[in-house]
DNA sequence: GTATGTGAAATGTTTCACAGCC
DNA sequence: GGCTGTGAAACATTTCACATAC
């Protein structure tokens, strides 16, 4: 990454880590992106009652192989038992502690049309440690309406409200030609994490970090490795139409995934 | 990243790759992850009739190093000119090539909330060589109304209609909940590349590629390096409000990526 | 017995640095 | 002289396989 995810991932990272307690080993961008996935995973156990899981069960649950799982979660120390499992409730708060959620994020969403009220409307948004502190706009039809419980405010406010605010992450959401506009104000104001899904490449300075999500990309992406598959699959088509579904955390289906990377 | 993914990234490739003509190197996931990066800014640099451009200039428009830039170019082939540079319009045909772009793709797109109209109205959709053949909901408030020129249909129609306009790639912007049932029924009529943007990991056969576009978690890569910044930038971040905005393209600043991974 | 945690090997990716060509 | 193309080195990530602990 995407692979992403990302996908190859995020940068800007300095290269020494002074943690809260003592010398730990750093955290490789691969296992960060993969934590995520865990979180979700656990979430979902924990709603079930499942108290104690296995890296192979939490493995399947996440998608991905349960040595790589074990790596990932020895990063973060030894929080399992041997012969027994992971502590559910335990494993959850100390991914949530290393991603830092603990501490919650003021986040401006800059631009609400269709995605940006999708984004604005995700309800993992709101639960998972991030609050939207602001929205902004630059369409007057738009601005002073209100969204989620927030007045959209005009762009022009940018930087006052993100200052006063102490905003922390950004969202970019406007179309591909006022994104770099934004991000500039943005840096101006003290944003040094942007996610950006407009089409286009932000120039930023190097303590900023941006991540991008990039519906075309991963349309391409999925395109290269289809007209790989099509040129053999020509025969091999029929044998796998009408097959049986597949239950959901069913063995080693292998998926792939969005990282960052 | 990211990728990012990378976003680390996709899966299911065949290990063999006999392509039209001779035996040619295996393209690196990581690689046709920023194939996509680099086509955009080469359409950036046709609309403003740049013919030749150098691996210096295309890698910053793009955000990566030229080594890198080049690298991966040459797993297409010599299309450059030593002492020259790349021809823009070859370059930018070549990718798309590789890409599998020139053969357009029927994609089908399921849930039509505010994501999908987002998605659906995406510009880079359309002209971009993939074409939405089909959008589809289950909300039957939506159900019969008119998007981008296309009639929305009732999900229960996806099996046959997929199978009728032979559609390669499938989107899913449909609720948490529903999605692993729409990707059951995609994988059962034929479709073997999805882009889910749903908050699960979809469970499929090993065929099937899926990429996954997260929220949340691109949300929490960005929190894990916001709060080792913030730790050690409580001095440092005086000094970076109120600096000088940047240019796009202008040398080398270091923009992370989610990819694809 | 069972499942974690982790060195070491294998694999994948990026960067370096320079030969080769225009 | 300038810029591509690419082996080889450096680095990162994944997988293996087993010692270790319950």
């Amino acid at each position: 990454m995407t692979a992403q995810d990302d996908q190859l991932d995020a940068v800007g990272v300095n290269a020494d880590q002074r943690s809260a307690a003592g010398a730990e080993r750093p955290i490789p961008d691969a296992t960060v992106a993969r934590l995520a996935v865990y979180l979700r995973a656990l979430s979902g156990l924990v709603e079930t009652g499942i108290a104690t899981v296995s890296s192979e069960s939490l493995a399947a649950a996440a998608g991905v192989n349960s040595a790589k799982l074990r790596k990932d979660l020895s990063y973060l120390g030894s929080y399992g038992v041997r012969g027994v499992g992971y502590d559910v409730a335990l494993l959850l708060e100390q991914i949530r502690a290393t991603l830092g959620l603990n501490e919650d994020r003021a986040v401006a969403l800059i631009g609400v049309g269709h995605l940006g009220q999708a984004l604005a409307g995700y309800a993992g948004f709101a639960t998972r440690g991030f609050q939207i502190a602001a929205l902004f706009d630059a369409d007057p039809a738009v601005v002073g309406s209100q969204l989620r419980g927030l007045r959209v405010l005009h762009v022009d406010l940018l930087e006052q409200v993100v200052r006063a605010e102490r905003v922390a992450i950004a969202v970019i959401a406007v179309p591909a030609a006022g994104a770099q506009d934004v991000c500039n104000r943005l840096v101006a104001a003290g944003v040094t994490s942007i996610l950006n899904f407009a089409p286009v490449v932000l120039a930023v300075p190097a303590h900023v970090d941006v991540r991008k999500v990039d519906l075309a990309a991963e349309m391409q992406i999925l395109s290269f490795h289809d007209s790989r598959k099509s040129a053999r699959a020509e025969d091999a088509q029929a044998r796998f139409s009408d097959e049986q579904p597949f239950r959901p955390g069913s063995g080693d289906a292998s998926v792939s995934m969005a990282a960052a990377k």
